[in-house]
DNA sequence: CCTGCTCGGTGACAAAGTCACTGAAACGTC
DNA sequence: GACGTTTCAGTGACTTTGTCACCGAGCAGG
């Protein structure tokens, strides 16, 4: 798989002089992965560092009795550090990652991530960087599950999948499984949506009919 | 604040060569704190780094309306990341961490932190580790929080809290804010596992008298 | 058209969180 | 020791959220 120099992509990789990123390019995979495909999961890892090039990878934690939540999206130009860090640890956890669009990855075998940190702060900072964006990610699943509730929390999902776009395909459990509940509470709140006449529902699809009130709900 | 030398007492610092640890020792400042002390909090960021000579630092988490949960300890020989992660997205977050027990504390200044990081293999796997223990530590956090029932967390929580005493000292608003609930919830299940003869309550303290119900109760 | 599948709606119920209030235990002070 | 104050725990009524079981509508393939 060719994509031509990825390193031209990365902050953390653009700055590198010349011969270290050929070298770069000699050692790591790239790969494309269709849509819906699993990136990694507990039982199979990739490398030790996970580059996202192209498309974004859905990141979500699985419980034994099948109920699934949404922590973060990797996108395009980030460095997936959960792979890096269950590497480090030695430890397993129910955590997957779905391409979510069709996706090119590059991946970083241990010893050139080792000599890479090791050689350039601008890659260190990179990473440090993209630990610590997900640790603050992770901060605010907490604070959302702990204490969020869900008619707010659907609102504001519903406002930031659609990404300003008036409707969005998706189903409710797939809502469902962005806020780690139940199909049934994501289906009782959109009713109760729809009949303040805030959004429009269908089969797979949800029209935003009224953005100001559900963004008040956020905050409400 | 003289503690001697601790760069004798963590993995990241022990390893570095002699004139580098008296560096260290230079440029970082030695704290001791009493128990209860805010060691760090959304308006009180401390130095990029912070090392755990002595004791055990709570973080948590805190919500607007007044709700907490308990993210992770910090215990001796730990370095506390969430203050470098903080700095680094330069976002503040409704976290703070406080003095479980009397704690002797280091805190490395940014400049210093970055040098060491690009000179020692060693304090970088230290630092990367730390990273990761607390990324995997939040992962449990969202997957209890988010499908965990509070009888087998509560359960689960007395047994860690206890670490083997019979007896601990903690009030049911202390539990509750472990698990991120509320106090009648801690105090329903509570009444429920002494009615089953598992504790034995009185004001301020649990006796925990059947340590294998209450595992067994974890795992169902 | 039938068949099987996914998607969504619903009622009854269980679990968890909220609110308001009560009284008991601990503590300091006079 | 008596008193007032504070902290801690117990309780009932209620709301919100999650669970379970089931049904029917839409949709695709033969």
């Amino acid at each position: 798989m060719d994509i031509g120099d990825w390193t031209e992509r990365f902050d953390g990789t653009r700055a590198l002089p010349r011969e270290v990123r050929d070298r770069l390019l000699q050692v790591a995979t790239v790969t494309r992965s269709a849509k819906g495909k699993v990136i990694f999961s507990p039982d199979n890892l990739p490398g030790s560092l996970l580059f996202l090039a192209e498309g974004t990878i859905r990141v979500s934690q699985i419980s034994e009795n099948g109920r699934e939540i949404v922590l973060y999206r990797v996108e395009a130009g980030q460095s997936c550090v959960l792979t890096t860090a269950c590497i480090l640890t030695e430890e397993a956890y129910g955590a997957e990652g779905i391409a979510e669009t069709e996706v090119t990855a590059i991946e970083l075998p241990r010893s050139a991530f080792d000599r890479l940190v090791a050689e350039s702060a601008e890659f260190r900072n990179f990473v440090f960087a993209a630990y610590s964006r997900r640790l603050v990610d992770l901060l605010h699943v907490v604070e959302e599950v702990a204490f969020g509730q869900i008619d707010k929390r659907l609102a504001a999902r519903l406002l930031a999948l659609s990404r300003g776009d008036s409707a969005l395909q998706v189903t409710h459990q797939q809502l469902a499984t962005e806020l780690g509940t139940a199909r049934e509470v994501v289906s009782r709140q959109l009713t109760e949506f729809q009949r303040r006449g805030w959004i429009e529902q269908s089969r797979g699809s949800i029209r935003l009919l009224d953005r100001a009130a559900l963004d008040a709900m956020t905050t409400a």
